[in-house]
DNA sequence: TGTACATCAGTGAACGCGCGTTCACTGATGTAC
DNA sequence: TGTACATCAGTGAACGCGCGTTCACTGATGTAC
């Protein structure tokens, strides 16, 4: 089976250093890339130029523009996920923990690029699967966690009410990306926005409807 | 100030009957493919093929892509808000209005192509500045509709905290819309989600909180 | 430590393609008298 | 109704460009003995 293919990093990842602070070099150029000018500006020869290398040694690495695109995603969501999970190890007292949990993700919301990457995103996802798959796996993780904290918080729940709550919870989360920066209408402060968030939060931990 | 131009149809609104027509054709032409396709594989060529033109006809009446994709967001942000215009007259008893909305908001995101056709906008109303001011004029025109509807029902929660609550309510709508289809997690039927919904907007068009 | 060899990393030129737009031109339609 | 003219609508060829990817090749690094 050994062929004589042309000279192309095939298993994924590299296995020597070099190579793999290369690849590494390549999702940070197209990741910075899409978050600045978006996927329809996106080429190859803008991120070679961007990690440094040249044109053709792209595909040495990401045999094609999708590979690399899937690659940043895939990572950039493993470690998201992780965090949700470092985040549930150090748990406070059951009463603060729905609160520090808005506390996070609205700090990460916070930080300038993440709505415009998770904006390029939902659109990519309605044409990719590999991109759409990934995303429900972010997302199922996300709500996995946020479940596991209404419960913790409010057992008399039970668990379908908790599990449709947390969706909402993160719908509404998710859906206040677009009231902040642009696009969206800016007349209500976000920190009036956010008080109200919390209150809502706080009512959908309530057992009570 | 009569200068020698090249043929080119300026005012941006075509007088006679043909031109309006191919107009409205080319604007068609786009909007389909931006939905089946996405921004980024969206071509001047293909949306005068669609629109049954030569691609060099198309620049008679948008003299750039970018005037294409413009006129096409306004026109159909301008129909929106010109629907929650029309269905402002046509109010029932207040008790009912909020159930109303909701149900006319959720028909509309049902209709397959709006969550693709939303998606590729707030994409890209990140990187263009009409595209955003029209996004943002379409939601200040939703949000304004909904602000009237709950003081309708429940007026002594005063314009403040309507105003922030229907914020709210669109945040998680909009947000909703990533849990159909593709894109994100499909494990909570959306039926489920659409009665918790109900709920939610029940709880905040009272004047608890 | 030295040598031989295999694998890994990187280069530079070139490919064919679809893109957005321009331009000189022709044909169709409307308007004035 | 007929004619002259202006404006509107549409064509087809061509432009220069950046794109994604291939390929033959060279240089660097690791491995076995």
């Amino acid at each position: 089976m050994t062929t004589g293919k042309p000279p192309r990093h095939r298993p994924g990842t590299a296995v020597l250093p070099k190579g793999r602070v290369r690849m590494e070099a390549i999702l940070d150029a197209a990741t910075a890339l899409l978050i600045d000018e978006g996927y329809a500006q996106l080429s190859t020869r803008k991120i070679a130029a961007r990690a440094g290398i040249r044109p053709g040694h792209l595909q040495y690495y990401y045999p094609a523009k999708q590979d690399i695109v899937r690659g940043l995603l895939e990572r950039y969501l493993e470690r998201a996920s992780l965090a949700f999970e470092r985040e549930a190890e150090a748990t406070p007292a059951a009463e603060r923990r729905v609160e520090l949990f808005l506390d996070a993700v609205l700090r990460d919301q916070r930080e300038g690029d993440r709505a415009r990457f998770f904006w390029e995103l939902w659109a990519l996802a309605a044409r990719d699967d590999a991109i759409a798959g990934a995303m429900q796996a972010f997302y199922r993780a996300y709500w996995r966690r946020l479940v596991g904290v209404l419960l913790g918080v409010r057992p008399a729940l039970g668990r379908p009410r908790a599990e449709r709550r947390a969706a909402l919870l993160i719908a509404t989360l998710e859906g206040l990306t677009l009231f902040r920066s642009r696009g969206a209408g800016r007349e209500l402060p976000l920190p009036f926005l956010e008080r109200e968030l919390r209150e809502l939060a706080g009512a959908l931990a309530s057992d009570a409807g």
